[in-house]
DNA sequence: TCACCTTAGGTTATAATGTTGCAATTCTAC
DNA sequence: GTAGAATTGCAACATTATAACCTAAGGTGA
């Protein structure tokens, strides 16, 4: 349980250096872990469908379209079709253990579903990777704008796109 | 050209006043006569079809779906496939004229276009009018983000839900 | 255990949103 | 006024998401 944060993604703090060599079958476990306890938590059920789609969203850092999973899911006998895999989601969705990046009308594991919190993200444009932003800073920003604006914010979503520190860097030499 | 800030809603500081009375011709005039220097400065036409898409995107601070503004170009003539629509859009995007909000899929109206910002919005769940949050608050959280990160942000777009100031201080009554 | 109820998933069809490719037209610059 | 570029018309199609209705599986109390 206790590792070097180089190990895996799991981490807010590691989470916009997911390009970086790590243990990415850790991740899928921490993940799958976390989905297993909060749905005993609430008393919803982690079905072999919804387990199934948890995993392939976590197959990879990138956010991954809907449509993308039907065939992955065809493959090992599951049934596909769209509301199949889109009632999944919704069911990760609603317990925080994905998000929704709309901008790309994808999907992408949640790394911190035990705690709520705004979604933001950042994709790097080069090697596709998304990152979630850290939420004290979005929460900040949240804070100042209720105030200045006399606003109530009940829902967010900040996507940010750019180069990530990788990318960045190997672009320089 | 001056006038109280009361009598419309082109300025950043009111944005968020968009539910208060005002002048709404005025907001219109306003854009349209954005438009028209920007394109005179880029070079650009703005077209009949174009000018009226932005007129139409215009006609309230509620985002609008390029769908719906379909049938209204029928209704005054113009070609109205999906491919219309969504090119004017598109040349409308290009010179920020108008933003769009992926979450809803929607456009709205800009009213700083004449300075390059980020895209920000907050909708109101209650009365359904979006406007812009201040340019400087997004600036900074993206300067932190960069530092913090050591990412490059290239975009960025930030869609807020809640009440607007107007909804919450009814609610309470 | 059984009957009942609730939740999850299968299936078909369709809605909503957005794009491609090409022909016809209009505009602009020379 | 003609060539080339930009704009629009038009038909087809691609992608993303949902509705409606039914069957199956799991959970619960008599």
């Amino acid at each position: 349980m206790t590792q070097s944060s180089q190990d895996n993604c799991s981490s807010e703090q590691d989470s916009h250096k997911t390009h970086a060599k790590h243990n990415h079958d850790r991740c899928i476990a921490t993940a799958l872990n976390d989905a297993v306890l909060l749905c005993e938590q609430r008393g919803a059920r982690l079905t072999q469908l919804r387990q199934r789609v948890l995993e392939l969203v976590w197959q990879t850092h990138k956010p991954v379209g809907a449509y993308e999973l039907l065939p992955l899911l065809a493959k090992e006998g599951f049934n596909s079709a769209p509301p199949t895999v889109y009632r999944a989601l919704d069911f990760l969705l609603e317990l925080g253990l994905v998000h929704r990046i709309s901008s790309i009308n994808a999907f992408i594991g949640c790394n911190q579903p035990k705690h709520e919190h705004p979604n933001g993200f950042f994709i790097c444009r080069q090697c596709g990777n998304a990152s979630e932003l850290p939420a004290l800073q979005l929460r900040e920003l949240a804070k100042q704008l209720e105030a200045s604006l006399g606003i109530t914010i009940e829902g967010e979503t900040h996507e940010l796109t750019g180069l990530c520190a990788s990318c960045s860097s190997k672009a320089q030499k």
